[in-house]
DNA sequence: AATGAATGAGACTTCATTCAT
DNA sequence: TATGAATGAAGTCTCATTCAT
C-alpha cells in the first residue's frame, strides 16, 4: 500500500469520523430541544443520526460526554456567530445590532435555541453543563460591556450607566423573551419584541 | 358516635392529610431546586419529608402527578406574592416596586425562585407543566401591561409605547437576571442589577 | 339500655355484617370474572360493593382470605344448585338433566360460570384454591358415577361401561365447552352444543 | 473485511440472539407451569435461562410482550405436533388417533400442557393472549370437523350429527380431562379415560 | 470503525397489610 | 364497626454501560 494510499485512507476515516460526530450532535440537539436532556437516550442519538444505537456511546464515551461535547458545540456556535454577525465598530450601533441579530436568530433557528435553553435549564443543577454555560454567559455580559463603554466613550450613550448591570440586563432581556417565546409561541411576536427592545435601549441609554 | 364526634374524627384524618401533603410538596420543592427535576425521585421527596418512600405515589399517584401539584404551588405562591406586594396604585410606582419585589424575594427564597426556574426550563418539554407556567407567563405579563396603561393614562409613561411588548420585556429581563445569577452567583449583584434595571426603566418609559 | 334493645342491637349488627360479606363476595365474583383474580385488588371489592377501600381487609383479614372464602362460596353455590336441580330419581334422565342444568347455568350465569373457571385455572398453580376445587370435581364426578350405576342397574345403560372414567368425561365436556365459550363467546351456541352432548350420551351409553 | 466475514458476524450474533430467545422461553413455560402466569416475574425468567433478570425485558419488550410470545410458541407447537401426528387419511381413525395422540402427548409432557391450561385460564381474562388462544380453539375444532365430515362421506359415522357441535364436543372432552388430571393428577387415570373416550366416541359416532 | 448483545442498577408504580381514629 | 392514612416490599421497565464480534 503506497503512502498516499494510506494517507487518503487516513484523511477518508478522519472525514468519516467527523461527519459521523457532526451528524451524531445534530441529531442530539434536536433530540434534546425535542424532548429534553433526560429524555434523550443515547441510542435515540445514534438511530436519529441514522447509525446505531451503540455509536454514540463509541464515540463519546458516555452520556456525559455527549451532553458535555454538546453543550460546547451548542456554545461555540452562538459565539461564532456573535462575532461574524456585525461589521459595525464597537458603539450603540453594534449593540442593538447584536439585540437584533440574538431575536431574529432564534426565530431563524428556534431548535438550536430550544437546545440552549433547556441546556441553561439543566445547568442551574448540573454540574456538567453549568461552566460552559456560565462562561457562555460572561463572554456574552463582556461583550455587552465592551459595546457600553465603546457608547459612552462616543457620547452615545450616558456617561452614568451602571455598566456591567446594563450588560447583565440586556442579556437577561434576550434570555427570557426567546423563553417565553419557546414556552408558548402563539401568545409572543418576537419582531415586535425586538423592535420595542431596541427602541427602549435606545431611550434608556442616550446620553 | 355523635356527629360531632364524626367531624372531628374526619377532620383529624383530612388534617393529617393535608400536613403530610404539605411537607411532601416543601420537600420536593427544596430537593427539585438543589438536584432537578429529573434528578429527584419520589421516594427522596418521601424520606426528605420524614415519610415512608412510598407515601409521594400514594398521594400524587405518579411523578407527573407531584409535579403538576408543585407547578400549581410555586406558581400560585408567587401570583399571591405578587397580589399582596404592592399598596401603590396601578401606574409607574407600582410597576418598578413589582420589578423590585420580584428580584428581593428570588434573594430572599432562592430555593423557590431555583425550582420556578428547573420547572419553567422543563416546561419547554414537558406539556404537563407548560400549561400552568405558561398561564403564570400570561398573568404576569397582563399584570405589567395593566400598570403600564395606567403610567401612560396617569402622563406617567410616554404614549407611543407597545404595552404589550415592553411587559414581555419586563418580565424576560426579570426572569433572565434570576437566571443568570442563579447560575453563578458569586459572578452577578443582584442588588445592583435591580436598581439599574428600575432607572433603566424610568428612563425608557418617562414620558 | 334493656335486654331487648342490645338483643336487637347485636342482631342488627350481626345482619349488617352479614349482608356487607355478602355484597363484598358478590362484588368480589363479578370482578374476578372481569379481570381475574391476580387483577383485583381488596380496594377494588371494598369500592365495587359500596363500601370503603379497607373493608375487604378488615372482614376477610386477608387477600388469601377473601380468596379462599371466594372459592368456597362459588363451589358450595354451585354444589347446593346441583342438587336442588332435578326430581328424577337416579339414572338417565337424571344425569342428562344435570348436563343440561350445567350449561344451561352458565348461560343464565356467565359471571359465576366465569368466575369459576378463572378459580379453577389459578388452581392449577394456587395451594389456596386446589383444594376446594378438587373437591368440587371429585364431588361432581361423584354424582355422576352414582347416575351411571343407576342407569346400568335400571338397564337404561351398558353394564361394560368405565363408569368412573366416563363420569370423569362427562364432567371434562361440560367445563370444555363452557371454557370454549366464554373464551370466543360468538364462535360457540352453547344450546346446540348442549342438544349434541346429551344425543351423543345416550347413545354411547344406551344398553 | 470481507462479505463472508460480515455475513459470518452477523449470524453469530444472530444465534446468540436466537438461542438466547430459545432458553428464555423454554424458562418461562417451565416457571408458568410450575407457579402461574401472575407469579412468574422476568427476572426469574432470566435467571432460570441463565441469563441476567434483566434480558426478558431487553427481548420482550414488556410481560405482556413476553406472554404474547409464550402462547404464540405454545400454540405453534401444538399445531405442528397434531399435523404431523397422524398418517392415517381423513375419517373416523384419524379422528381417534388425533384423541389419542392429544392425551398421551399431556402425559409425556406434562409441563407444556399444564402452561398451555394456565394461559388458556388466563386468556379468558386478558386480551392479549385471548386471540391466539381462540385461534388455536377454532382450528382444532376445524380439524376434528373435517375428520367427522369424512367419517360421514366414507360411511364410518351416521349422517345426522351435528358436525360442528360434535367437534367442539370432542376437543371440550380433551381439555377437560387434562385440566381435571393436572388440578388432581392422583385421582386420574389418563390412560383409562383416553380408552373410555375413544370408545364412547365410536359408539356415538357409529353409523 | 462499528454493531448490537448482554448486564445490572435504579426509577416508577402498585398493593397487601398495618394502624390510628 | 368502619374508614382511610401510611408503610414497605416487589414487580415492571428503562438505560447507561460493557463487551464480544
Amino acid at each position: 500500500m503506497s503512502v498516499a494510499a494510506v494517507k487518503t485512507e487516513r484523511r477518508s476515516q478522519a472525514e468519516r469520523r467527523e461527519e459521523a460526530e457532526t451528524r451524531l450532535l445534530q441529531a442530539a440537539i434536536a433530540l434534546v430541544a425535542e424532548r429534553g436532556l433526560e429524555r434523550v437516550t443515547l441510542a435515540d442519538v445514534g438511530e436519529a443520526a441514522g447509525y446505531s444505537r451503540g455509536l454514540p456511546a463509541h464515540y463519546f464515551g458516555s452520556k456525559a460526554g455527549l451532553i458535555v461535547t454538546l453543550a460546547q458545540r451548542l456554545v461555540g456556535g452562538f459565539g461564532q456567530a456573535l462575532e461574524r454577525v456585525e461589521r459595525h465598530p464597537p458603539g450603540l450601533e453594534r449593540l442593538t445590532g447584536i439585540v437584533r441579530f440574538y431575536l431574529d436568530s432564534a426565530r431563524k433557528d428556534p431548535v438550536g435555541a430550544k437546545a440552549l435553553l433547556v441546556l441553561l435549564g439543566d445547568g442551574l443543577n448540573n454540574d456538567l453543563v453549568r461552566e460552559p454555560l456560565a462562561a457562555l454567559n460572561a463572554r456574552s455580559v463582556k461583550a455587552f460591556e465592551t459595546n457600553l463603554a465603546a457608547a459612552i466613550e462616543k457620547g452615545e450613550a450616558r456617561a452614568d450607566i451602571d455598566v456591567r448591570a446594563q450588560a447583565i440586563l440586556i442579556l437577561a432581556t434576550l434570555r427570557g423573551a426567546v423563553s417565553q417565546w419557546q414556552l408558548a409561541p402563539g401568545r409572543i411576536d418576537l419582531a415586535r419584541v425586538r423592535d420595542e427592545m431596541v427602541a427602549s435601549l435606545k431611550r434608556s441609554l442616550a446620553a
